[in-house]
DNA sequence: CACTTTATGTCAGTCACTGTCATCAGTAGA
DNA sequence: TCTACTGATGACAGTGACTGACATAAAGTG
């Protein structure tokens, strides 16, 4: 018998969830969101670098799955395709977790401090996927742009396959339609 | 005579831009900068909804301008092209200030949370733009994603602009080269 | 000259977040 | 088995961002 329950950061998440769901983010403390998870306000900033934070526990690993794909990709695949490649590979790891990755935009979008934090890991995103395509000996600006523009992609097909009705089409044909569209631009 | 020296806004931004560069961001109370205005804390907040948004005070009228542009563009202009003249149109009321400008990207560029707060200003100009090009006829996803590109285009832009050595070249030139790598993409 | 508006000061309060020290289960080594 | 040592946690005090409520007085308005 251990001293303390396993899995307390899980706990913390799930109750955020719930507590921001129920009352929003504003009107729920951090203590709140540590009661709930039966642990102390002090383990929760010990988990989370801030209250914002429990919200982005994933984005780590969403990030290194996208530049895994981009560098795997051949070399002799352009960078948009193979930037686009890693936000198609992204996509199917949200797509194992579709009802948490709903309930969870609901309270991003709900909450503007919420979206402000999701905007940084997309900047992440971007960062990581224009160094990905910088080790494949894309030159700047063309890495930062393709980049820009590829998560641009994964961000508006994301908007549209969480809000879709059920059943929810595939990921990636919400990725290859926005593609699309980018490239009708020019 | 008047109660209070004027411009206590101005007073406060100088005084931030000041203290920032000097100290750093999160070693500056904003009680510091208040001080050095010559007014209270409490009156640093009811100017700025949080001790971030003193250095963003011009994001307004920036994207006012953007879209006035979009706007006013022909309406043979394709969607694109016409977000593009508004980023340039934007640039061009950064170059009067280009001093001020520099000084003010180090210190963002230095501070996660100053990052943080451009990245929302950003993604505001994006959500304008998109919603200019909407007004002008242009359909979603196509709107959204030539606003993302065109902010894209912008923001790497300004990187490129800030950071060249004098004399700096005209804003609108690095528009255009990042332009230019954009279409090249695809 | 009243009356209102506007910009500020004052003060108390909540909450996000941090530093520090104590506690104690589990583990590794003597 | 005894003894450090490690790692995750609790307890607690402190700083600073931000808010609400009320007071004040210059400047505008009739």
């Amino acid at each position: 018998m251990s001293r303390w329950k396993p899995d307390a950061r899980g706990r913390m998440i799930a109750a955020a969830m719930e507590l921001f769901a129920e009352r929003g983010f504003d009107a729920t403390t951090a203590g709140d969101i540590a009661a709930r998870a039966g642990v102390t306000e002090r383990t929760f900033f010990r988990h989370f670098a801030d209250k914002r934070e429990v919200l982005f526990d994933g984005s780590g690993t969403l990030t290194h799955t996208v530049t895994d794909t981009i560098l795997a990709a051949p070399a002799a695949v352009p960078a948009l395709d193979a930037a686009l490649a890693g936000m198609a590979a992204g996509g199917t790891l949200l797509a194992e977790l579709r009802e948490h990755a709903v309930r969870r935009s609901r309270i991003v979008a709900a909450t503007p401090a919420l979206h402000e934090r999701e905007l940084l890991k997309l900047a992440a995103m971007v960062d990581a996927t224009a160094d990905a395509l910088r080790a494949r000996g894309v030159a700047d600006p063309t890495a930062a742009l393709a980049a820009h523009s590829a998560v641009s992609v994964f961000h508006v097909a994301f908007g549209r396959w969480v809000t879709a009705p059920e059943p929810a089409p595939p990921f990636a044909d919400c990725v290859a339609d926005a593609a699309s569209a980018l490239r009708a631009l020019s």
